[in-house]
DNA sequence: CTATAATTTCAGTAATTACTGAAAATTCAA
DNA sequence: TTGAATTTTCAGTAATTACTGAAATTATAG
């Protein structure tokens, strides 16, 4: 199996960014290998394809396994097993950023609530408890939207964020609704 | 300068999780000190409080410059440089995701459509291009969306937020508005 | 079962990244 | 200017992380 220049650049760039956000190189290269392959591959093709060993590739597909972004499925008279990427991009960052708040974003927010609950020692214990307290908060917000905004059909999601900043517009028009039907006028920004 | 069990919890689980996003461990520790800290720091104290050596924290704090994510201030008759954390929490993780766009992301979508502008080799080249595809106009996607909300008063974008997936009741009534207006009766789903 | 194909594990090694101390460069008060 | 204080640089080393090949394990066709 031979990348042509088009996969090549893909899977290169990949294994850059993967490193930069705390994912090892070959696993990003295995991945982007993956999600532009049309068909399944089997962990000697991929071995191939990217030049590992083949018990790199063997603990780089475990490593994708654990973060639930491969379908591993058979081919009839095969014994081997064959990897591929999900078809939708949607799921596939729904499942990394459900993936990285389970690891990494949950277990912050309970340091967090445990920091709080502590006694402070002192006044830069308070101080320190206050900031804590900012980001505790920041990052249950956007926990809490980001599950239930996931919830959304993606058509609808589209659509939404295809309003981007305008969306305020619709809060305006749910005011102003609101204060004609209360009999109110409206005030003044 | 000795830290507290509570800011040193802060500060071990922050360079943790830093590692984890592909930020070297010394700085994120170094900024979760900064984050707790209610007046601004200099070098001297940063190395003493993390026992890292000078010359570490010089390069630590260099990184977080680079990041935007430092302010630097002179105090009166004292020639070191102190360092200290916005005050506004949103404002940090906005520059953060700013200067991760201009990092990775926009260099990923110049890769990609430079991607898209090849002739494909073969059939392999064309499946992979239309993958790429998918994958440029979703990062696209969220990318503009993100730049226009962010331009929002983290007030409004907070109220937003915490409607969740209520937004899409206001857009359901944007669009029985349309229909009253239209003269049009409301379709089934 | 048995033989073989396929996969995983893991100890050893390679490669990368992080960190330090010493020296160089910079800054600024006098 | 000068020189002490401060910061930065960087070569060398330490620590960590990634990768490999060989051996062990698991799966399955016959």
């Amino acid at each position: 199996m031979n990348l042509t220049p088009l996969a090549q650049d893909f899977v290169l760039h990949f294994g850059e960014m993967g490193s930069r956000w705390g994912i090892n190189r070959t696993v990003g290269q295995i991945y982007a290998l993956l999600f532009v392959s049309e068909r399944p591959l089997n962990a000697d093709e991929i071995a191939e394809a990217l030049a590992f060993s083949r018990s790199n590739v063997s603990m780089g597909l475990k490593e994708l396994e654990s973060w639930r972004l491969t379908r591993l499925q058979h081919l009839p008279n095969d014994r081997r097993e064959y990897f591929s990427a999900p078809d939708d991009v949607w799921a596939i960052f729904r499942t990394l950023a459900e993936e990285r708040r389970k690891r990494e974003v949950d277990p912050t927010l309970s340091m967090l609530r445990g920091a709080l609950l502590e006694t402070p020692a002192n006044a830069e214990d308070r101080f320190a408890q206050r900031r804590m307290k900012e980001m505790h908060d920041l990052i249950e917000l956007v926990t809490l939207w980001f599950n239930d905004v996931q919830r959304l059909e993606p058509s609808t999601l589209k659509q939404l964020m295809k309003m981007g900043a305008k969306v305020t517009t619709l809060l305006d028009m749910k005011d102003k609704l609101k204060l004609v039907a209360t009999g109110k006028s409206e005030k003044k920004s």
